[in-house]
DNA sequence: GTGAAAGCGCTAACAT
DNA sequence: ATGTTAGCGCTTTCAC
């Protein structure tokens, strides 16, 4: 059967077109009318097409999550709170990956074909072309992540550098005096502001040292061979070691237990992210959780606070960070998780 | 500045919106049209509306992926490789979560708004008033998971039988003979297609024994609880847990670790799923992989197969399954993957 | 090869 | 309260 349009229901209804649409969007119209129109449209199954509307209305409820890597554990995260907020919203969410820095200007470009009323990006590195591509957006564009100050657009970050400081004031607070920090790539957002983060965490107290080392990814293979070189070449000389990420803090964590050292009673080892991973290791690792979700929704809720007004003035809001210790990083025992009623998530 | 449309590419060009239109889209113009149309569309930075393209064309390039809960690490692999696909055909991918079942109706009634020109559906249950909705809808579906034999839908599918067979075997061929199996709801269809197929699996064999637990949820927590009732009930009795997924799985791990039970050597463990979690954990989960990623892409291939070709036959995919043996289960030392060149993924 | 004009389905003036 | 009509921006006959 083909498409039934408004024109099939104004006519079954024995009304205009005109007297259809407000009757089906709540307007001026008679009881009669509504009446008779509404049972028209449900008799041919009539729903309002979609595109028509965007083009009549000038705008599409579509928002668009962008981001380089789906699959990603901390960008999932975010992407389930912003579905959230726009599922709630009567909007749609078209998600797109950017791929490397030069796709995700083009994608920013390319707002200017309407086929969103705004979007959420997670960039993977914030270049002078993207600051200027989401000033020239015909729609509001609210960035996940770090803004150079003058850039007047909402914007939601972590942070990073409290985040590191929890992970080292907790660690000295039990005691740990010598530590190493696994960073993944510095010429990333996350492990440019980490190391920042820790450096000036450590710098603060004269009686804890520090190394630091560099691998190529924020990876679990990556982590594990660093802390086997690290745990290898200075047995005893380190009571903690500090990994930038989950991963390489798993990675971490089973290096220690190849080499036959305990954990937390010889070393202590913490993570960021606070991803499943973290809480089902054995024993559980202590990590910062950087706030994703919340990130995410606070995003979310300023890219429809723009769409209601669209003058406002521009947000930056920092998503504060909490530390999650677990045993990994203190001698007492501490409940693991799976012990807990606390809920899991669920596979199918 | 006002939105640029064709209208004022043609007149820059100084020539009609036709020659434009045709110009930009590579249909018959002269060359000396298309580089004026070319010069003038570049000049005003213009890009055509996509909502007054897709009413014109009739489709709106955009496909669904509907599913019921996002985050769900399997669903999450199921989209990374749709996302994929979709993004190498042009076409942009929106995101729905589906809730209930109703909803899930309701969800593929809406597509007669003509917002997607075709659907991936991962739906909890499969009722039905949704494979009436399913055949009804305007717009092809493609359902990952079961249909009725009778509906002429494109369908792909886990082998959840031979999934289970694969690791009853594998266990039975490392020696284990008392097995117990902790499902989750039988009334899901993992449940119910993952217990049919142990049974079947252990019925083969009649020096094999078995028990069955059902858990209220696919959860790490719950995997726990069923473990140890199992574990401190018939201490000795058992050989091997086999859980349902790789959570309940990563439970039961931990349930043997806390009654000092060492695995694999006073019991096996298995999971299904393999997702990341039973690639990390210690021991390895000997997990069974149902091909998530590999559903979700034939399933995106098979839509755009049908979108290309409306009135071909319908296709029935099953995707092969695969065991991934690690420690929990074997006896001899397995490498772990940590320590092998396999890149894991990256967190940010 | 090019231009004029119709029309995709809808909503919102505007007139009655 | 209702009907007539313009028009959102685009593509595509159709005539030249």
């Amino acid at each position: 059967m083909a498409r039934v349009t408004i024109i099939d229901v104004a006519k079954r209804a024995g009304v205009s077109v005109a007297s259809a649409s407000r009757a089906l969007n709540g307007l001026v119209a008679s009881a009669e009318t509504v009446q008779k129109v509404r049972a028209a449209a449900a008799e041919l199954g009539y729903a309002a097409d979609a595109t028509a509307r965007s083009l009549k209305l000038g705008r599409t409820q579509q928002l668009a999550y962008a981001v380089a890597d789906i699959g990603n554990p901390v960008y999932v995260e975010m992407m389930g709170a912003i579905e959230r907020v726009v599922a709630a919203s009567d909007y749609r969410l078209v998600i797109s990956s950017t791929g490397d820095a030069d796709a995700t200007v083009e994608l920013v470009r390319s707002l200017g074909r309407g086929f969103v009323d705004g979007m959420v990006l997670s960039p993977l590195r914030v270049t002078d072309e993207l600051v200027a591509a989401i000033a020239d957006s015909p729609v509001p564009v609210v960035v996940l992540g770090r803004m150079p100050d003058d850039a007047a657009a909402d914007t939601v970050r972590a942070d990073s550098a409290r985040g590191m400081e929890l992970v080292v004031d907790h660690l000295v607070r039990e005691g740990r005096r010598r530590l190493a920090f696994i960073n993944g790539p510095v010429d990333t957002t996350p492990g440019r502001f980490r190391r920042d983060g820790f450096r000036k965490a450590v710098s603060s107290d004269p009686s804890v040292s520090s190394v630091e080392v560099v691998v190529d990814d924020f990876t679990i293979a990556e982590g594990y061979r660093a802390a086997i070189r690290l745990l290898e070449g200075s047995a005893g000389d380190l009571d903690a070691l500090v990994a930038a990420n989950d991963l390489i803090g798993i990675g971490a964590l089973h290096a220690a237990d190849d080499l036959g050292l305990r954990v937390p009673e010889d070393i202590a080892v913490t993570g960021v992210d606070d991803t499943e991973l973290a809480q089902v290791s054995r024993p559980g690792l202590t990590s910062v959780d950087l706030g994703a979700a919340e990130r995410g929704r606070v995003a979310a809720e300023l890219l429809l606070a723009r769409l209601a007004e669209p003058d406002r003035p521009a947000h930056t809001v920092t998503v504060a960070p909490a530390l999650r210790v677990r045993g990994s990083s203190i001698a007492r025992a501490v409940p693991h998780p799976a012990t807990s009623a606390a809920p899991e998530e669920a596979s199918a």
